[in-house]
RNA sequence: GGCUAGGUAGCUCAGCUGGUUAGAGCGUGGCACUCAUAAUGCCGAGGUCGUGGGUUCGAGUCCCACCCUAGCCA
């Protein structure tokens, strides 16, 4: 009896293009996919895009077009990368759409009417100049806490400390730039704390993952707020049927996203819609999200679902954050490597490969190591994987260009095939990178049966034709297993390896009989290597190149150069600043003077690597008040684009004294 | 700052409920082979398991503190 699946991995938001974060999360929900349709299941994909809210409000107001010009853009750019990267969706729609909004207004009636909807007065920051209520995120200023200075308007990125927009000190709007005023608004709450026994036992039937409910078990022992979902006008969204003027917030409508799509697709092909979302029995709903977004999928939704009266999600799979050799994305770093910078370059395939490689059903952080990532999908996939067909290919096709009609060690086929129900189960849970090293496991037996039977040695013998012709379809047969299993994560390359064994991949038990006695097509290369420069060329050298533009071409004369007092100083003290990451106090012994110097080159320096060092500094660099104390001066060091790149210190031939000027 | 997770060979990662000489792939050194996209096979070198304490006959595995990385704080 198929199993009734509907998947959705989380809407991207319509405000910007989709990066490696957005793909990972694509790829992992794909392959599950995937392997559900080869396993004869009833398996359902949708996803939408996320268009509504604030930003994408200003964005368009920033380019001068109308939102819906901006989504209906950006969902074409969406689109296309997706399909770029061979996701497979069922259905991609809108929450910009009439599915979304019916539904939208429809939970939030239902929710109304069973009492779980309050109203109250919110006070906010106002901008007059531009006429709107602020988000957080559109106000900056002082931190109140450790007084750094331009932050957002909820949390402060210097010390860490969250607070409210009312705790801001000197608080100006992003939007207009002006000092904005607080004004009180009306907005609608969802009690959320309705909810705890609901969501506690919720949590406690298994639907989440250990780590996520944890997280959870915080929030519960916080005590559960009541959920603000309305948002004043304007705002890009859907209005709230009975409160004209007001909009229902877009985390509210952006899950109920996915019903709309799935509406959209059962209105053109036809299926129960009480069937998905009424029972919790017929079928089965997974939503594959980011750990960032968990808060929302595994509290939010399944309150606002259970309070309307429909299903909750079986279960929520979230999944760790990308970071690229070893650190977050970051755009100034030139590591924010979006899907179009991957695919103008280089084919998806390798990527999900890799991917899939390092995946798990955890919420780790994947690394994407650009060297790794080459030499992964290079070796496994050309070197082990594609070489098996490849090599035994040729001794086909000099036979006769047909298989043998009998596997000279069937056993050994039978090791690989009989495999199929536990790597089923490794990606069935999420466990990709050990379904990964299992078939990359197999692959290493297949070459190692190629090379202890040495089919070339024997082909010199034309009394043993047939014997090498054995040899080379048992080979064949268990390219076919590992292609059969790889399948989900390369469905353009397995589909190349079926056109060749003259075969396909649709059903995961085919291959518990292997291919026999049947023709084959000419061997074409499944899978060429990757280029080391294009994989290097994904990182942008931006952040270098904008350093180098900083420094205009213009040139400097002597003058300019001889206003600067370069000195060499003695490090007489150094040490810790407490409260900063970053600095070091160094005291500076000039020969005549000492200075007080606060230098950011903790993360390459210890201090007891500096006393008594020499090092060169700028002696007459106006002084410069810090959070910590005043900096008279600056120690010179050279470094790269990037903070990987390392920090290190000028210093002079031995023989020079302190006092003595760089020139 | 609080919380959640991660920190194991040059790189990317396995190591289940604590138990003999800590594993794999890649990279690297040597050998073999030549069917295959310099692909493959065999052999080897490489680790005080983030740091410091503690519990235990015994800890990468449990406890405490600290450091680093990522996320969340609605």
């Amino acid at each position: 009896m198929p199993r009734k699946i509907l998947v959705t991995s989380a809407l991207p938001y319509a405000n910007g293009p989709l990066h490696f974060g957005h793909i990972i999360e694509a790829v992992q929900t794909d392959i599950w996919v995937r392997l559900q349709k080869m396993r004869g299941n009833d398996c359902l994909y949708c996803c939408a895009e996320d268009a509504h809210g604030t930003p994408i409000m200003i964005r368009a107001q920033q380019e001068g077009i109308a939102p819906e010009t901006l989504i209906a853009r950006t969902a074409e750019e969406h689109r296309r990368d997706y399909a770029g990267f061979l996701i497979g969706f069922d259905q991609f729609h809108s929450t910009h759409s009439a599915q979304s909004r019916r539904f939208t207004v429809e939970l939030y009636e239902r929710l109304r009417d069973a009492g779980y909807i309050v109203r109250r007065a919110v006070r906010q920051a106002y901008d007059e100049q531009a006429g709107m209520f602020l988000p957080d995120r559109y106000l900056r200023g002082t931190c109140p806490r450790c007084k750094a200075p331009d932050q957002y308007g909820d949390s402060c990125e210097v010390c860490g400390s969250t607070y409210t927009p009312a705790d801001l000190i000197d608080p100006l709007s992003t939007v207009s730039n002006s000092t904005p005023v607080w004004r009180d608004s009306d907005h609608l709450f969802f009690r959320l704390g309705a909810f705890e026994p609901m969501l506690r036992a919720y949590v406690a039937g298994g639907s989440l993952q250990g780590a996520v409910g944890a997280k959870l078990a915080e929030w519960f022992d916080a005590g559960l707020q009541d959920w603000d979902i309305s948002r004043d006008a304007p705002y890009f969204g859907i209005e709230v049927p009975d409160a004209p003027g007001k909009y229902f917030y877009v985390w509210f409508d952006a899950p109920i996203g996915y019903i709309g799509s799935f509406e959209a697709w059962r209105a053109a092909h036809g299926a129960s819609f009480d069937d998905y979302w009424k029972s919790e029995h017929a079928t089965e709903l997974y939503h594959f999200i980011g750990k960032d977004i968990s808060y929302f999928h595994t509290l939010f939704w399944p309150a606002v679902l259970h309070g309307a009266g429909l299903r909750r999600p079986t279960a929520v799979y979230a999944h760790g954050f990308l970071t690229i050799n070893g650190a977050k994305m970051s755009k100034s770093r030139g590591t924010f490597i979006t899907a179009q910078r991957y695919l103008e370059r280089l084919p998806p395939e390798p990527l999900r490969y890799y991917f899939a490689a390092k995946l798990g059903s955890g919420i780790e952080d994947i690394d994407f190591s650009l060297d790794d990532f080459v030499a992964r999908a290079n070796s496994d996939l050309v070197g082990k994987l594609v070489n098996i067909a490849s090599r035994c290919a040729p001794f086909i096709e000099r036979g006769g260009g047909r298989l043998a009609a009998a596997l000279p060690d069937p056993a050994l086929y039978q090791q690989f095939a009989s495999q199929r129900e536990r790597i089923a189960q490794l990606f069935e849970t999420r466990e990709y990178s050990s379904a990964i090293r299992e078939i990359m496991e197999l692959a290493d037996r297949a070459n190692r049966y190629v090379d202890q039977h040495k089919p070339w040695a024997l082909a010199k013998d034309p009394g043993r034709a047939g014997d090498v012709r054995a040899i080379a379809t048992e080979g064949l047969n268990l390219f076919r297993v590992l292609m059969s299993y790889l399948a989900p994560v390369l469905p353009q390359m397995s589909q190349a390896a079926a056109a060749f064994l003259g075969t396909d991949f649709r059903a995961w038990d085919a291959v518990a009989t292997p291919l026999l006695d049947a023709p084959i097509a000419p061997y074409k290369p499944l899978a060429t290597r990757l280029d080391p420069k294009a994989v290097a060329s994904l990182i942008e050298p931006a952040a270098a190149a904008a350093a180098v533009a900083a420094a205009p071409d213009a040139t400097v004369g002597i003058d300019d150069f001889s206003k600067l007092d370069l000195r060499i100083a003695r490090v007489a003290n150094a040490e810790l600043v407490e409260g900063s990451d970053k600095l070091l106090r160094l005291t500076l012994d000039l020969g005549t003077e000492q200075r007080t110097v606060l230098s950011g080159i903790r993360a390459a320096y210890r201090p007891e690597q500096l006393t008594g060092r020499l090092v060169v500094m700028i002696a007459n660099l106006a002084p410069r008040k810090m959070r910590f104390g005043v900096s008279q001066g600056m120690v010179l060091s050279a470094s790269g684009a990037a903070d990987g790149d390392g920090i290190f210190l000028l210093s002079a031939d031995a023989g020079v004294r302190p006092g003595m000027k760089v020139s």
